[in-house]
DNA sequence: TGTACATCAGTGAACGCGCGTTCACTGATGTAC
DNA sequence: TGTACATCAGTGAACGCGCGTTCACTGATGTAC
């Protein structure tokens, strides 16, 4: 049956939010098309009505999901205090919360691996958006040249990553939280002091 | 039919190793049961003669990549001259050898997220692994008591992982290298020299 | 204004596929006599 | 020493399952006349 006139798009953008976020839980080889439509409501089928396959999907939502990062980042570097932008980022980044909510956090942190397992194509793709979130956090990081900003985001931000699922794939709440503390001291010496970088 | 004597413990050592291999390089969850086992030579239908379950395997494999891992480390550091034993580790570890090589490298670089979404019972096992690993490493780690070494090597091996897992995803062979070399002169510099830690 | 027709987002059944797992079977070797 | 039998690692076909993808169909709305 025909439909009112704007729904395509609110669907298009329905499924591509929830994807984002199914994916970054579950990985995308075990939470698929399937669950992602019927969590929505809708049948499977309908799917290709919006997305030529599950890798464009895929594309799509991991790009977006950058993009939500990205935000998430600025706003917590906006809200600071003159000058602690980067330290309220890097404990953003490294808290409890974070942690424990993998769906709207992360991707590199979420789904690190299982990128550099994709397509040439979507991997150019997700790697754009990752240098696009870094270039957006660049005014909070240390360093004269945009290169040495760039640099320090390579540094920073995969190793916050890797901490953080280290810490997820732990079993001990209290290993998790002193991992984070050791990781929040440790990057905010390095990088958000006078001195840093 | 009967096989020789020593036959079984072999064949499952072989499974151990092709699949602590295969894990790395493609993912617990595309690279299956059957793959491993005819790589080997064999039918799938055998494998439950030397494994419970999947996820048995996972867990055997997994524990024994961090093994190897902890083996390679140790070699490198025990190789490396007087005082300089972590800086060779972190430079083995930043390697484009091992950028190129997930199948003998690091199991938190390789499969990170997919261990947290394990049952409890092989994140438990694989935590322990992690740790032990962190332990053989703590004669090259800086830090006065054991407790210093290990927030040390919290921090230092996620850390080296995050980064790794991220070269991993971008495409660009310069920006790969040029991440690796940012991560070891920061690492090396944040903990292998007199003043670091 | 009223009627006939075209559109197309979403349905739901079907497709082939590979997965993890099960199981009756094989047959060379080890063991008992 | 020779023979009958038990063992059990590995085979290969089958199982149910969920996946990504395809496709004929539906039918309320937009458009043409």
């Amino acid at each position: 049956m025909r439909y009112p006139a704007e729904q395509k798009s609110e669907t298009h953008e329905k499924i591509l939010l929830a994807a984002a976020r199914s994916f970054r839980e579950h990985g995308s080889d075990i939470n698929g098309i399937g669950k992602v439509m019927k969590e929505l409501g809708l049948t499977k089928g309908g799917f290709y009505r919006h997305f030529e396959s599950k890798g464009d999907l895929y594309a799509e939502a991991v790009a977006r999901a950058f993009q939500q990062m990205g935000d998430w980042m600025v706003g917590v570097a906006k809200a600071a205090p003159k000058g602690q932008g980067l330290r309220a980022m890097i404990e953003a980044y490294l808290s409890e919360e974070h942690l424990h909510r993998p769906g709207s956090g992360c991707p590199l942190a979420a789904l690190g691996p299982e990128m550099s397992r994709q397509t040439l194509k979507v991997r150019k793709r997700l790697a754009q958006t990752l240098l696009a979130f870094g270039d957006r956090l660049s005014p909070y990081l240390p360093g004269r040249t945009p290169d040495e900003k760039r640099g320090c985001f390579t540094v920073l931000l995969p190793g916050m990553a890797g901490v953080l699922l280290a810490a997820r794939a732990i079993p001990d709440p209290q290993l998790q939280e002193r991992m984070l503390a050791a990781a929040r001291s440790f990057y905010t010496k390095a990088f958000a002091t006078e001195a840093g970088a």
